[in-house]
DNA sequence: GATATTATATCGCAGTACGATATAATATGA
DNA sequence: TCATATTATATCGTACTGCGATATAATATC
């Protein structure tokens, strides 16, 4: 009954292990140069993704806490605390929700707004030059085992 | 003589934000489902991170600490307290190296071993699914604003 | 054989995210 | 209407991660 997927395609063979290998070296580059862009902004990595999400995702209105939460896939009070520290550093600022007061809505300050842009503009140049590596590593290991 | 990268393709778009959320979104859901997956399994992250590159790596003698480190691009001494824990749970042996003893040589036990083939189909599986959405995401941001 | 370099390790710290729990606002049902 | 359930945000304690600063041991260099 329980469809043991383990032996369908297993064991692994090296050489599947070493295109696993690769392919997550290819993503962790570009996340490493995403962190120290970052940290040379004076920003952590999380609080970059959530000022981009913050950024991409809201109306007029700001977005709200559970919103960014699901866009991070983390939990509701894992993105408080998130909150807390960018509020914290002058990043953010909150409002209750108009319409629906349990809603707290976040919006961007100017600041905050000013380093988006430089670390997106970085951001584009780098995964122009990283992208055929990143591409070529996920063909690569899934080129073999093609279903039928 | 700086060049001001920052004023060449600048201000983005609301929509180049979008599509940078966007992408950002895809690979956090694949890094999603990646840390579940090795939760599930009784690892952290970055410990199942660690033993795909040890067993993607290693030689017959193993992988020495730094060359995991460079791998993981972190620092020396991160690598040590990952290593201290993954000792600790059982998942890696430590060996002095047989021709430098400054270098310890690390190898997985059986059961990261096993551990590590069932994430690995996982993966594979996963990845194929969210492969061409990934991929999309990266084309749509890129494409915009290509260099002559 | 003194000194520099390389490799690993330890300590204190901050950020992240979780589970458990709490509080406030809104929705639902008798 | 009013008790109860649900939803949204927040707080607390904990573990993992990775850094800077620093230490120790082994090897290389002069």
């Amino acid at each position: 009954m329980a469809n043991n997927l383990a032996e369908l395609n297993l064991p692994f063979a090296d050489a599947d292990y070493v295109a696993l290998a690769h392919f997550r070296r290819s993503l962790r580059l570009f996340l490493s140069f995403s962190e120290d862009a970052a940290r040379t902004s004076g920003l952590t990595p999380k609080q970059h993704q959530a000022i981009l999400a913050i950024r991409g995702l809201s109306d007029e209105t700001g977005l709200s806490v559970g919103d960014l939460a699901r866009h991070l896939t983390i939990q509701p009070h894992s993105a408080v605390e998130l909150l807390n520290r960018l509020e914290d550093s002058g990043l953010i600022n909150r409002a209750i929700g108009a319409a629906d007061r349990r809603c707290v809505m976040v919006t961007l300050t100017a600041r905050a707004e000013r380093l988006l842009q430089k670390l997106s503009h970085m951001h584009v140049v780098e995964l122009r030059r990283q992208a055929p590596e990143l591409v070529g590593a996920l063909r690569q290991l899934l080129e073999k085992g093609e279903p039928r």
